[in-house]
DNA sequence: AAGCGAATGTTGACATGTCAACACGGGTCG
DNA sequence: CGACCCGTGTTGACATGTCAACATTCGCTT
């Protein structure tokens, strides 16, 4: 009859209430300064870090998301300017564009300050150790 | 010219990253298994753990969403007999019904299993300590 | 070379989320 | 009382994401 919510699920999913409850406010602050949405400004992130552009595959797995959602999503960036897509062997590759890089300029500052007042401040050092330990433990696995 | 991604900015990206790694897949197992999505298994949840019933707002305030995707959400789930509203002094109250108990009855257990594999068990016992006291320490703040 | 299969992307229909505008119902204060 | 104000919820138009079906291309086998 009454189900209870047990030790893992409950684990996931007072994290996942954390997460949102970080992300809403960074994301609001991000994208009340610039035009760009916050999977657009992940795209950009990820293919700047990926030294400005990267085979269309890659960032999706990079991403985790899924091939449909990407080519979606590119197709209005490349709409808006923000890249370019050119055919390459065995798939696309997707390069940033000037007016891509410069959106980057623009949210990355607002992106840093934003998550060091939401995430970085509220955490003291040792939580910040053990958080990017966890991270990095969870995206070897 | 080329922005650099910073710490608490990266701390942030790093962490999304780890969080949908995490995500995707127990959606997958969650959805595979019942007819419910995963924002409507959220609803019931939180639903279930408020005993039962809740006013819409507090539901949208515990998820951390914005009202408007709550009823949009919720008209669909009351057309499926999930849950009802009723009308109460000063708002909406939300009530869980047979087949919402049962849906949850049975993603429960398939949730627990999910995240014990995708998280619990990617972890050793002094991160879950630590991924607790900063979930914690988050959602205080 | 020809055929096949797997990986990659695209497309269109549909589900879901977001935003701005509106409607309603209590408080509160003149 | 009556005129506001504010919190709550709904609605409809639009943006975005998801899913299944389809093209294309490359590698592998024969």
């Amino acid at each position: 009859m009454s189900t209870r919510v047990e030790s893992a699920a409950e684990l996931w999913l007072t994290w996942k209430r954390a997460f949102e409850a970080v992300r809403a406010p960074i994301v609001a602050d991000v994208t009340a300064g610039s035009d760009l949405s916050e999977p657009e400004l992940s795209v950009l992130v990820t293919l700047f870090e990926a030294g400005g552009a990267a085979r269309q595959n890659v960032l999706a797995a990079e991403l985790g998301w899924d091939r449909t959602r990407l080519s979606h999503l590119l197709t209005r960036m490349e709409a808006r300017e923000y890249v370019t897509r050119g055919k390459v062997t065995g798939g696309v590759e997707v390069a940033l564009l000037t007016r891509g890089r410069d959106a980057l300029d623009t949210s990355i500052p607002t992106l840093e300050d934003s998550a060091r007042r939401h995430l970085l401040d509220a955490l003291d050092p040792e939580d910040v150790r053990a958080l990017r330990r966890i991270v990095r433990r969870l995206l070897t696995s």
